[in-house]
RNA sequence: GCUGGCGUAGCUCAAUUGGUAGAGCAGCUGAUUUGUAAUCAGCAGGUUGCGGGUUCAAGUCCCAUCGCCAGCUCCA
């Protein structure tokens, strides 16, 4: 059989770890963390399969290594804690994206003390080098062991699991419930971290028992761990809650209220500059601007089921014995755009556009920064569309999506969503929305995952993910199918048949939130915003007051070329001065000595450190403007703010 | 909403077992006229989130409340 590659001979019975050990240089396996055959992951002390004609190493640095080692550590993990904390119950302890974690029942929580004893017991676990071992037993053996041992929730997973037999592995005097694989001995583990306790729901649900989960992360070598950890540092300082705070542009002042956010000059200029952006942009692509109250009739809310479905998160207010809804969407105000008079179908597809400030009630929980919040604005619109234009203005919206999104720099992916258990409309409706938006991406080429039942209530939606600098992932732009709604307000046009219709309504934003896209911007960038979106793009630095008047001048100039400058004519030395508008993220700082004066020119710096020198105004001003245009230029886009 | 942690000057943070609330930066005043990431000195700045309680004494302990943070659950 090929092993690793190369032509084995293999006698029944041997272990997968002798076999790769035979086939590989020693260096190579000291790094195997378990073998695999075809999509089968396999522990190295089990016998290789009989059917088996290809096994192959796995190794500690690959997607599915990293996951074993994380997976063991978990073990580990709840070896120690079972190790000092005995009454403790095991749940479960998976690994994820960025590390593992494990559940644990018990009579308190654990303390940041508590994770440095259990780190220290499990680096003596490592130590001592044990095994882990695989046994199988009936699920009744199973429940009797796991019973005897007084572990509850195995009992349950056992029960829910409903096989004959299941496996068990034991390191040490700990033994779990568990599918495997892993690594063989607890050796192998040499770089992990706990790293925080937090509550968990047993099973995910919040009405069960609440669990005390610890998560760590694990890597194949101390080097790779230190890197993740510096990187979550790295994050830390680009946390857009401490960028607002140091460049000024927003607060959350506890007297307003939880999620709801107070703009500053230098962030509503921000917020305004990407407004101005967008209606532009909607207005080239044939939208409408439209706009409506802030509150509506409650009975409006009834009708479209959104006080049946999602009364808890609304805002109510009441006056005249009248009862209003503050609206958590502008789809409402955009119907009634439509029903305002009888539309033909040449009239179609209308589409609506607002920057619509909507208020949701979110648990408090759940609030972080301007990521999650309340109070916020969506760059909204709604296309109200023949069945037969459904497709093209699917791909108009996803072309939408795309120039917008390549104008920031990110990258991003496509994920569908189908029916949800919760939803209302017919089956047959589904399967066709659902079949439209993956027929559009299909047709643009765009690559995209299923997301299995996790679509609105009331239709399929394809939900834009865009990852950022750090290579996290934030949801945006969504585009959802609707018929739904124009069925509960009777919308309808006529046909060339003189007869009335039913019109299809897509929903969707580009940006999403503009709160939450600046936050993820702030993110992306380390708060250097591109220089088209800076409050301030140039920064005019005197060395001494002599320079005040040329100055003076110089901004003027600036101003009349359209760039947003400022002058600092402080009595500060240069140095100061520069330290300063390089922390305020400032694009390019221009000096302004007494040989700039002589040469009616300044000295021009760049924040990211490039120092084009001696420009003319001219000159300055240019350079100035090509830097703002330049994401445009590439995405074939105009820029102008005014 | 749940579990845990936290809330001290505009910002970042100190304050022994409960014993007179401090520092740096920012601000103001003055000196200094300075060439690419912090010039020096002085001044001012607080009902320790808000409200109760325990105590001779509370930033510190207890209760309640508002808010923030991590995670869970949720996200039309």
């Amino acid at each position: 059989m090929q092993v690793a590659g190369k032509e084995l001979e293999v006698q029944q019975g041997a272990l997968c770890g002798e076999v790769l050990k035979e086939a590989l240089s020693k260096k190579q396996f000291k790094n195997v963390v378990v073998a695999k055959c075809g999509e089968t992951l396999l522990d190295l002390t089990t016998t290789v399969p009989a059917d088996c004609t290809d096994l192959e190493p796995v190794m500690a640095d690959s997607e599915e290594g990293l996951e074993v080692i994380r997976h063991s550590t978990a073990h580990l993990m709840a070896e120690a804690v079972k190790k000092l904390y005995p009454t403790a119950k095991v749940t479960i302890g998976p690994s994820i994206a960025s590390g593992f974690y494990y559940d644990f029942d018990y009579e308190r929580p654990f303390t940041p003390e508590d994770l440095e004893a259990i780190e220290a017991e499990m680096l003596r676990r490592v130590g001592a080098n044990e095994e882990f071992t695989r046994e199988e037993l009936s699920s009744t053996d199973a429940l009797k062991k796991f019973g005897d041992m007084g572990e509850d929730y195995k009992i349950e997973l056992i029960n829910d699991l409903g096989e004959d037999t299941v496996s068990v592995y034991t390191n040490g005097e700990f033994a779990d419930l568990c599918r495997g694989p892993h690594v063989a001995r607890t050796g192998m583990l040499k770089a992990f971290k706990l790293l925080s306790v937090a509550g968990a729901y047993w099973r995910g649900d919040e009405n069960r028992q609440q669990l005390q989960r610890i998560y760590g992360t694990a890597f194949p070598d101390p080097k790779s761990l230190k890197k993740h950890l510096a990187q979550l540092e790295e994050a830390k300082k680009r946390d857009h809650r401490k960028l607002g705070t140091q460049l000024d542009l927003f607060s959350v002042n506890p007297e307003v209220g939880a999620g709801m956010t107070i703009w500053h000059p230098k962030g509503a200029l921000i917020r305004a500059i990407l407004e101005d952006f967008e209606r532009k942009e909607h207005l080239k692509r044939g939208y409408q601007f439209v706009q409506g109250p802030l509150i509506l009739k409650r009975e409006l809310w009834e009708k479209s089921g959104h006080y049946d479905n999602y009364r808890e998160n609304m805002y109510f207010t009441e006056i005249d014995e009248q009862s209003y809804g503050i609206k958590p969407m502008n789809c409402l105000s955009h119907m009634l755009v439509f029903k305002s008079r009888l539309r033909s179908y040449r009239d179609l597809p209308q589409r609506y556009f607002e920057h619509g400030v909507v208020h949701r009630h979110e648990k408090s929980g759940v609030l972080h920064g301007l990521l999650r919040v309340r109070t916020f604005t969506q760059d909204d619109a709604h296309l109200i569309c023949r069945p037969d234009q459904l497709r093209d203005e699917i791909i108009g919206v996803a072309k939408f999506v795309g120039d917008v999104m390549g104008l920031f720099g990110f990258e991003y992916e496509a994920e569908v969503s189908t029916k949800p258990e919760k939803a209302i409309g017919s089956d047959e409706d589904w399967d066709k929305a659902t079949e439209a938006l993956e027929g559009a991406l299909n047709e643009m080429g765009m690559e995209y995952t299923i997301n299995e039942g996790d679509g609105a209530f009331y239709g399929p939606k394809i939900d834009i993910i865009i990852k950022d600098a750090l290579e996290r992932r934030w949801q945006c732009a969504t585009i959802q199918c609707d018929f739904t709604l124009p069925e509960r307000f009777d919308l309808s046009y006529v046909g060339e048949d003189g007869e009335r219709h039913r019109p299809v309504m897509l929903h969707r934003v580009i940006l999403g939130s503009i709160e939450r896209f600046i936050g993820v911007l702030l993110e992306h960038t380390g708060g250097a915003l591109p220089a088209w979106l800076s409050p301030v793009q140039a920064k005019i630095l005197t060395v001494t007051d002599s320079q005040n008047e040329f100055a003076q001048k110089v901004l003027q100039f600036l101003r009349e070329k359209g760039i947003r400058a400022e002058v600092d004519d402080r009595n500060e030395k240069l140095g100061y001065k520069v330290r300063e508008a390089q922390l305020e993220k400032i694009p390019y700082m221009l000096v302004i000595g007494d040989k700039e004066v002589a040469a009616e020119s300044v000295n021009v710096r760049a924040r990211d450190g490039e120092d084009p020198g001696l420009k003319s105004l001219e000159e300055a001003a240019e350079l100035i403007s090509t830097a703002i245009d330049e994401p445009f230029k590439r995405g074939g886009m105009s820029y102008s703010f005014s």
